[in-house]
DNA sequence: ATACACGTTGACGTAACGTCAATGTCAACA
DNA sequence: TGTTGACATTGACGTTACGTCAACGTGTAT
């Protein structure tokens, strides 16, 4: 029995163009090509095309399933271990992003049926949300649970007022850091001021400091780079200089 | 503050071929353009790069974005609403998938590990479980999981002789239903000996028969593609021609 | 002779960029 | 002043697995 492409198409379940594109990357080519160009293909042909179908089910690659059926010898079970753990990796993300998804769902809700006298802490906890979001593990796992728990309770337990301040003291740490950075030197009087406006500002949301703890987070200032963003936004290398004038504060207060 | 596409690409940890994308599609085009043809970006692009980044993370499309972000009247809860179920909607594919590939890795690992003794048993247990993973729900939809659990029982009672002369009557079949097909008459005598011999291989399956079973099946074999497929890569027309001469046989039964 | 079904190749489009290539601009240095 | 090197531009191709034309050739029945 021989078949034209449209007559295995038909039995096979799948588009004519699909028979060519399978022939075109030498994934299923016809038994033999008639006088006139026209593809025919044979019973092997069909039986091959329906071992395709099954692996494309399990959602391999064309590529990777070419070589399943080319070489006898390749080895199935590896194939197949490895792409479950594909798979369960994609799982994974979409879990991780379906999370992500509720949690923005969740913030937002809160927004629109928040009482006006309860906006001010609706507020902040959507900026906890938002910051545990963008920060949440890498911060947990750099300071233990604890830590950021009793952070976020202090952050909570800001008045307005006190929020207002908190916000006004970054901005102008970020002015005369400008202001100290055209002196380029971190040891100057200016950059030094700046490092313990940035201590204080730190006491509005941790309950204990250290200067071991400070000059750590100086350095995430450096290597992360969401938190370089936000001083570099300025005026590019302002992290970098904060985060010197910050070692040179926190030696001194140290020895 | 103003940055140039470098600037801003690292500020946002976005390559810079990504934000010329971006200005192309009309997501996010630079506060205006230097005489030298630069892109030049200020602030308010910078926070939007990095709004549009945040509904990346969630899986948006980018063209979804750009209506998020352009229209303000965008209701965004419903956005988000919809594409929860779409990220669910994933979910549910992969995990048949991961199903799916764990089935086939079970039927290859018993293929592997049989001893030759047993290796009819496991040869029959593979057919089970590839006829379930092609046809499992319709069938259990169509008669019953009672039904279907007794015909495989009934299959895995086979011996291997009897397994053989049901494979020896079905390839029978076939030819005879090659030679009474060019009689284009499914009343035919050749053709109702099909029917009959059709109903004696359905024996070796089913512990009970009934013309009406019968007729049902045979409907299948034409409404379904994946038993037409059977006897028409044979000969197209084959399974409408045996399901024609089956509905005669079973209508003299009835009456 | 004509109609009509069926076949062919070739090309563009999809999503979101990565990765060249060819060429222009700017600041700094010898 | 010429040159170097970093940075900018546009344009184009490649990625995956086909869908969807277009333009054109074949086979068969009337």
């Amino acid at each position: 029995m021989e078949y034209s492409i449209n007559k295995l198409s038909q039995l096979a379940g799948v588009s004519t163009r699909t028979l060519r594109y399978y022939d075109e990357i030498g994934l299923l080519e016809p038994k033999r090509i008639s006088s006139s160009g026209y593809r025919i293909y044979g019973k092997e042909e069909l039986k091959l095309l329906q071992h395709i179908l099954l692996y494309k089910e399990l959602g391999f690659e064309l590529l990777t399933i070419k070589q399943i059926i080319t070489d006898p010898h390749f080895d199935k079970r590896r194939a197949l271990l490895s792409h479950r753990e594909k798979l369960l990796e994609q799982k994974k993300q979409i879990d991780a992003l379906i999370q992500n998804v509720n949690k923005t769902l969740d913030s937002l809700e809160r927004r629109t049926e928040m009482a006006d006298t309860e906006r001010f802490e609706g507020f902040k906890k959507e900026k906890l949300l938002e910051n545990e979001k963008r920060y949440g593990k890498e911060i947990c796992d750099k300071y233990g649970e604890d830590t950021v728990e009793k952070a976020n309770k202090k952050f909570m337990n800001l008045t307005e007022e006190e929020f207002k301040e908190q916000e006004q003291l970054a901005q102008d740490i970020i002015a005369n850091l400008k202001e100290a950075f055209k002196t380029d030197d971190p040891s100057s009087e200016l950059a030094q001021k700046c490092a313990e406006m940035h201590k204080k500002w730190l006491l509005y949301f941790w309950d204990q400091y250290t200067p071991e703890m400070h000059a750590n987070l100086a350095k995430m200032y450096v290597e992360d780079e969401r938190f370089t963003q936000y001083y570099d936004k300025e005026q590019p290398g302002l992290a970098k200089f904060l985060y010197e004038a910050i070692q040179i504060y926190t030696n001194q207060k140290r020895t």
